[in-house]
DNA sequence: CAATACATCTTGACAGTGTCAAAATGGCTC
DNA sequence: GAGCCATTTTGACACTGTCAAGATGTATTG
């Protein structure tokens, strides 16, 4: 009785494209009120991303995430075996996401390698800020804790990573970034990222006023000056 | 009956010196079995850092405290407001263990700023890397989240913010590091080890055997290497 | 010394959580 | 149609943070 307030069944199909951002609404479906759910694994990660969008991950519970779907309790636990299964496919969306985003920008034949620098720094940042609380659960400590990681997850972070590296590599060899080490250098340039990004979402002396400002400072500072004069 | 395996009144005295280490042992105390604890807030705060250290901050719950310090499960609640509060408190502790460890690195005169600056960046990692749940509780999510930030967090925090700030500055000064802006580089720096520092405690594509080579990365990377060229 | 105020600690209770076991349900293949 | 099996539900358990009310000492008055 108390239960009809939440919409029933709200599934949702044709998530594959991880392009069009954090949160999608899931597509009004003409009721299917039937006893199986249909594409229950799809609803319910549509239904968490709106959760953890709206209240944080730290809120999210799965119980509210069924009632959210509109199913019973232990539901879930046929399409996840744990929570911690649930936010894993959750985060490694996340990372396809990214790192479909990061493949374009540098794919582009069009722009200079100073230029895909500058766009990956802003275009990583902004990634963070737009989506906090995702960007909170791919590189939050829940996932990668101790063997908390799943197969899958560590399957789609792993290249996502590595195209990090092989980007570093490519300006590192035109003389962009000074260094030797693609693999070490990546992950100092990755760490800045990820920290400015902590800084800016927590708001810790900082707020989202200053991505600008911030991102041009490390462009600056990674940026061999030498080879590559910035004037800006 | 069955709250009697633990121990009763693990009061602790004399914690004030924050240079000896994240977990302390409580000194055996004679025998105080009265009602009243004695110190119970500073025996709280030792007995959460031991779990903490022994299982994770997520894993830490005020009734495993409250046990382990032999006591109800809702003493805790007249020296700590909140879960938060205690969480809070401790993590004051720890940001003036790193100001102290800080201050004095950068405070010795016998050293070259060069010298300085890779003591700091081997100094932040080294600390992260020691007492990792203690790192992971300072900077991470709940603490920072939203009003979570006790007052006494902040005032804290904000002087060891600020003087890596000012360690900036002084390196900038002497050209040792680029650029003009002591605030935002002090920010992209801080980030770089801040991120270096979860890739290390998370084991991400890393574990502790790269803990110098990634420093050395960092160090390099950042000193100007026109006016301080590093051979190494 | 006695009485009272106050800080501290305890017991009881409540809503909420993740997760397991067993039963119910309904779509699928023979 | 019968039966298999994935899916969903109800019931239950141990655990959590936290509030309210009572119990117990310590300190402060008279």
């Amino acid at each position: 009785m108390s239960s009809l307030t939440s919409p029933q069944n709200a599934s949702a199909s044709q998530l594959k494209d991880p392009s069009q951002g954090f949160v999608q609404a899931a597509p009004a479906q003409q009721g299917r009120p039937s006893y199986h759910h249909g594409d229950l694994r799809q609803a319910l990660l549509v239904a968490a991303k709106q959760l953890i969008a709206e209240a944080g991950i730290e809120n999210l519970s799965l119980r509210r995430l069924a009632e959210r779907a509109g199913v019973s309790r232990t539901a879930p636990y046929h399409h996840f075996s744990d929570k911690n299964d649930l936010l894993c496919a959750i985060a490694a969306e996340g990372f396809r996401r990214r790192h479909q985003m990061a493949t374009l920008g540098f794919d582009d034949p069009a722009k200079t390698m100073l230029e895909k620098f500058e766009d990956y720094v802003l275009g990583y940042i902004q990634f963070a800020v737009d989506s906090p609380e995702e960007y909170e659960l791919m590189f939050g400590r829940s996932i990668w804790k101790q063997q908390n990681s799943t197969r899958e997850l560590r399957d789609v972070a792993y290249p996502c990573f590595q195209h990090q590296v092989d980007m570093v590599r490519g300006w590192q060899a035109c003389g962009l970034i000074a260094g030797d080490n693609p693999l070490r250098t990546s992950q100092v340039i990755w760490g800045a990222l990820h920290g400015m990004a902590k800084l800016l979402i927590d708001g810790i002396y900082t707020d989202s006023a200053q991505i600008e400002e911030m991102s041009r400072c490390a462009i600056k500072l990674f940026v061999n000056n030498s080879a590559y004069p910035i004037d800006k």
